[in-house]
Order: structure tokens, then C-alpha cells, then sequence
DNA sequence: GACTAATTGAGACACGTGTCTCAAAACAAG
DNA sequence: CTTGTTTTGAGACACGTGTCTCAATTAGTC
């Protein structure tokens, strides 16, 4: 049986009560008794049973996604696999909810987060543009109390605490497949994001063009092709870059590949290059199932949900998270591992 | 608010003794009663607070992996995340035991499994060969109440209840990366194994002869060397292979790549040819890093541990799991998303 | 040594559920 | 209707921890 506190107050030859000031901090105990409870703790490997103690204060964990409007597949995903956690959460007496916002509008969203009290909420998952707005208004979530962790798109001011994956590396993971997939072949890489403007498509560029040119220097990265998620604007943009020159592959970096992959089939491409995308959609998967696409980096949308969840978690028990879990991994998806 | 029993029984109209007995499913209560509770049940949404439940009734989680005794680096790492996961476990009163066992005794596994009752534990993962003995003495366990789940190495007995990798799945992928980055050359395909008597082995081969053959066939897929896991074995048949043919790729199926891609060193080949090999090790790294190897397919060896640890507690509350999350992914580990 | 302030102890009650016991009520059979 | 059996209720106590209150003890000061 595991040691109780009652145990802990016998060894170290205290009352329940003090044992309690100790274990919560509180004021006016002195520190040799301090001393001897900790001593008792070690002593006995004494761990609180969270269980209990959360029954006790009759606490709960209320956690907010706080997400863009728009209504790319990725974010769908995302959505889906937070909703699927809530059904387990409510079994540890947790709670996640979602809130969409308008990514576009920084002072919206850091008057949203404005609002949020630890009356109301533990922790907030945030999935926003870097913005002085947003990254104050986190800074002042964290004084009230309530846990702010930024949710896949990165921010600056971040520490270390955040959910996602390295950008850079998986533009580099990219270039490298794409390559190789190359196999030595000569000529020029079509590159297609919705903006570059955005942390994550720089980062990713970044790190494709890296090992294209350390490691594929026979081939050629076009310049960034920006669709701004319009339909009509990657038909014109692509159909024109791709008459000018000769297509030997194609790097769609945005996380909706849908209208992209489109006009490359309109084009009648895919037979012939290769072409690799982000995200793990039902529109990938399909894609690599019919060969259009041949390979995905992706970054797995459940795994994400529920890091967000069991840091935050973390964060309001003070304790710390397994780094092995919590490393988001850049996955490559082909047709054959699906 | 959460629902709790109290208010059950009142919107019920029975007292608490009787929604208790409804509950736990307690003999001796009317089916209108129970009719009557299942309604409020519903009506409140009310859902059990297992942690008070638990500590109610002095519950506690213990388990038990059966491992083998060898000493292999993939082993190695599985080892490690149990352990690493332990340190969380102890928060949710759980706990996880690892237990050593020679693979190639089924009547030792057996008798240790044959001693494991509910009194002393919940639940076991086994990684073990399949063996009649082993088989029975599973289902045996499940008799007992205690929970028994496969475990990385596949049991046939398997409804769907276990934990690993589709190793055909992995064979392909492999055998799709191993093609393509070889780029349409033409050759010969060493495939080394540590036995081909396991069914990992089995599948793994016939998943990449299958996308060999359809999808590559200019290339040749060389009968399995079997090392028995000596270096000295290793060494001979390598060389005897590679002195009679050209070789373009190498692919290790074994779960242990060391001594295989030692001796692929010695004969210089690493620089010249494509190298898969399967499961992330520190040597696997290493090698990846150093562009020994090309590619790693592999089993996320902590996700490997919590999902069965998860899957696990699931059975003994009877709940079921998120299948997106105990999915295991095979990954594919190139030098740029290590 | 007396006085005050700081520190500690004893005990009660709460959290939501499980598990008893014993009595009361409802029901069925004759 | 009585009798015996089923079904239900009321209440107590337990689990480990948190949070009070009030009294008792100890330490510090002059």
C-alpha cells in the first residue's frame, strides 16, 4: 500500500495538519519541521494521490482551444480529434473546449483571451499569428494564472513550452524525400504556399532550400508560388509558371493541398513528377492512394490534441510532461504506410 | 456541476443504496428500477467519477510486461520507455513491472503467466513468440480476470486487441523507399534477417517482395540471409552473398541492425548502395546521421509502451480507447526528421 | 519568570463513490 | 388475510486529501 499522509505525519513525528502545511505551502511552520516532513517524504517515497486531492478541492480541468475561422482540412482534423479526446477526458474529470476565432484579427483574439479567468478555465491551447496583441495577451493570462500554451503555429516568445513541430526540419525532411524520389534527375521544382508571410511556410522554404542545394544541386527551387487560398489565383499563378518551364517536381508546403493538386491534375502532371505535400487530410491520403501525391509530411493531428491537452494538464499540476511523448515527429507518409 | 449519485437518486425517485446496486450491477433490483435509473442516467448525462470510485474502493492499476530476456537495442529502448513511463503512472495510481523472460522457453513463460492472479496484478503485456503454451496460458489469464494483451511480437489468437505494427505494412514501405531512392537502377537487393522463422520476419518479407515485384522489377530480391543473431554468421554470409552478385541495396529486417551493417561497412558498400534497415536505436541514429543508412522504418518504441499501458487500464474499467491514438504509425527516420 | 507571538495539534467535516447492515415496504402465493 | 419472499431505504463508515477552528504547546523577549 502507498504511504498516506497519516504515515507521513507518524515518521515524521508531526500532526496531519502540519503535514498538510508542508505539502501546500503554507505559512508559519518552521523550517525544521519543514525538514523533517520532507525527510519523512523522501523516506517513505511518499507520493499525494492526485485522485484524492482533486476530490477534495473538487477540482476540474477546463481547457480551451482557442482556433483560426478558417475552414482549411488540417484544422478540421484538428477539431476532430480534440472533440474525439473530450470523450476520455471526462473520465479524469477534464474538459476541452473550441473556440474559433478570426486568425486575422489580432485584437479580437486578445480580447477573447482578455476574458478568461481561472474562474472560468485552466488553460488555453492557442493557434494564432504572432501578433505584439496575442503575445501580450498571453503574457497576461500567465499572471492571472491561467496556463497559456501556443498550439502549432509557433510564437516567438515562446520558451520551450509549445505544441508543434519543427518547421525547418520538415521542409528539410521535404527536399530530402523529393530529391531522392529524384533520383538524380535534372530540373526545376515548382513551390506552391498559400502566403509567405506566415512563420511556418518561411521556415519550411528555408529548410527545403537548404538540402536542395547542399544535396540536390542539379535541381532548381522556383520561387514560392502563393495562392492566398484562392482557386483561380493558383490556376493563374501555376498554369503560368508552369508553361514559362519544363515541371520535374512539385513542393506544395501550405497545409491545404487541395487546390494546388487540382490544377496540377488539370495539368495532367502528377503522372510524370514528383510532388510532395503537408498534412495528413482525407484529400492527401487519397491522393497518395492514387499516386498523385508521392509523399506526405505530415504532423499527426491527434498526437497534437492530445500533447496540447496532457501539457496543459501538466502545467496546472506543476509537474512535468515525458519529453519522448510530447515530441511532435514530422512523419513521411507514402502510399504503402498509410 | 457534475451529476453525482446523490442527484441521480433523487430525479430517480430511489434512494442511493438502490442507484448503487444499479450501478454495479447488483442482483435483486426491479427491471422497472432499473428502467427508472438508466432514464435518469441519461437525462443527467451523468457519468461515474472514477477517481472517487477508485478511492473508494482502495483501486489501483498493476502491471506487468513480459519481455524477452535478449538483449537487443530495439528491446533495449521498449525497456527504457516503460521505465520512463513508470514516473507518470505513479500519479494516477498506476504502476508498470518488467519481467524478464528466455523467449525460446514457452513452459517457462507459461508457468510465470499461470502464476499472475487478480490479487497480484491486472493486467499483462507479452512480447513473446507464438507457442501453444503461451496461447493457453493467455487465455487461461483471461479467465481469471486478469487482462492479457500481445504485445509488439503478434499472437494469431488476436481478435484485434494488441499492440504493434502491421509488419507486412512496414515490409512495403520499405520496399517502396528502398526503389524509389534507388531511382530506376537496376540490381540486386541483399535482405538480411536474423531468423526467418518469426512471423515479423515472414510479413516483413512478403510486404516488400510484394511492392518489389509489382512496382520494381528491375530489381532482384536476393533470398533472406539469416545471421541467428552472431556477428560471425553475419559476416560469412554477407560477404559470400556480395562476392558472387552485385549488390544495389541492402534491407535489414532484423530488429537489430548492428551486426549486419558492421559487416556492410567492412566491404565499403554503405557509400555506394541504399540501406534500410527497421527500429530506432542510437546506433539506427547514428548511422542515419552519418548516411550509413538511408532510411529506418520504425515503431515508436514510448508510443509502443503507453499504448499498451493505455490499452490496458481500458480493459480493466471496461472503457474503450481512442483507436487513432493506439494506432501505431510506422515511421519512416530519414537524417532530416530525426 | 512572565508575557506575547509563533508554531503545532486534535478534531471535525467535506469531496463522490463503494460496501455494509438492518429495518421497512412492496409484492406474491396460499 | 396471513405468511414468506423480494425489493428498497436509511444510515453508517471507509478511501486519502484539503480546509477549517480552537486550543495547546513552544519559542522568543525583556
Amino acid at each position: 500500500m502507498r504511504p498516506t499522509t497519516k504515515d507521513l505525519a507518524k515518521v515524521a513525528g508531526v500532526s496531519r495538519a502540519t503535514v498538510d502545511r508542508v505539502l501546500n505551502g503554507r505559512e508559519g511552520v518552521k523550517q525544521k519541521t519543514i525538514d523533517r516532513v520532507n525527510e519523512a517524504i523522501r523516506e517513505l517515497g511518499f507520493v499525494r494521490n492526485l485522485s484524492a486531492a482533486n476530490l477534495a478541492k473538487k477540482k476540474s480541468y477546463r481547457y480551451v482551444f482557442v482556433l483560426p475561422r478558417s475552414g482549411d482540412l488540417f484544422l478540421q482534423e484538428i477539431m476532430r480529434h480534440v472533440r474525439e479526446a473530450e470523450t476520455i477526458l471526462v473520465d479524469d474529470m477534464m474538459s476541452a473546449d473550441i473556440v474559433q476565432l478570426d486568425e486575422n484579427d489580432p485584437h479580437g483574439i486578445a480580447a477573447y483571451l482578455g476574458t478568461l479567468t481561472t474562474e472560468t478555465v485552466d488553460g488555453v491551447a492557442i493557434m494564432a499569428p504572432e501578433s505584439p496583441q496575442v503575445r501580450d495577451a498571453i503574457v497576461r493570462l500567465n499572471e492571472r494564472g491561467v496556463r497559456a500554451l501556443p498550439f502549432v503555429s509557433n510564437q516567438t516568445l515562446t520558451d520551450n513550452d509549445w505544441v508543434g513541430i519543427d518547421n525547418r526540419a520538415a521542409g528539410a525532411t521535404a527536399g530530402t524525400l523529393l530529391g531522392r524520389f529524384l533520383g538524380g534527375v535534372e530540373g526545376n521544382v515548382l513551390i506552391v504556399s498559400e502566403t509567405m508571410k506566415s512563420r511556418d511556410s518561411l521556415e519550411r522554404r528555408f529548410g527545403f532550400d537548404q538540402v536542395i542545394n547542399s544535396q540536390f544541386p542539379r535541381l532548381r527551387a522556383l520561387p514560392s508560388l502563393e495562392t492566398y487560398g484562392s482557386m483561380d489565383r493558383a490556376e493563374a499563378v501555376i498554369r503560368a509558371t508552369a508553361s514559362r518551364q519544363k515541371i520535374a517536381a512539385a513542393y506544395i508546403l501550405a497545409s491545404e493541398a487541395r487546390g494546388p493538386l487540382t490544377v496540377l491534375r488539370e495539368l495532367g502532371l502528377p503522372g510524370d513528377i514528383v510532388t510532395v505535400a503537408h498534412e495528413r487530410t482525407p484529400y492527401t491520403e487519397e491522393a497518395l492512394r492514387s499516386g498523385d501525391l508521392d509523399a506526405v509530411i505530415s504532423q499527426d493531428a491527434g498526437h497534437l490534441a492530445r500533447s496540447a491537452i496532457r501539457k496543459l494538464k501538466a502545467m496546472t499540476d506543476r509537474r512535468s510532461t515525458l519529453l519522448s511523448q510530447e515530441k511532435i515527429r514530422i512523419e513521411i507518409l507514402l502510399a504503402a504506410n498509410l
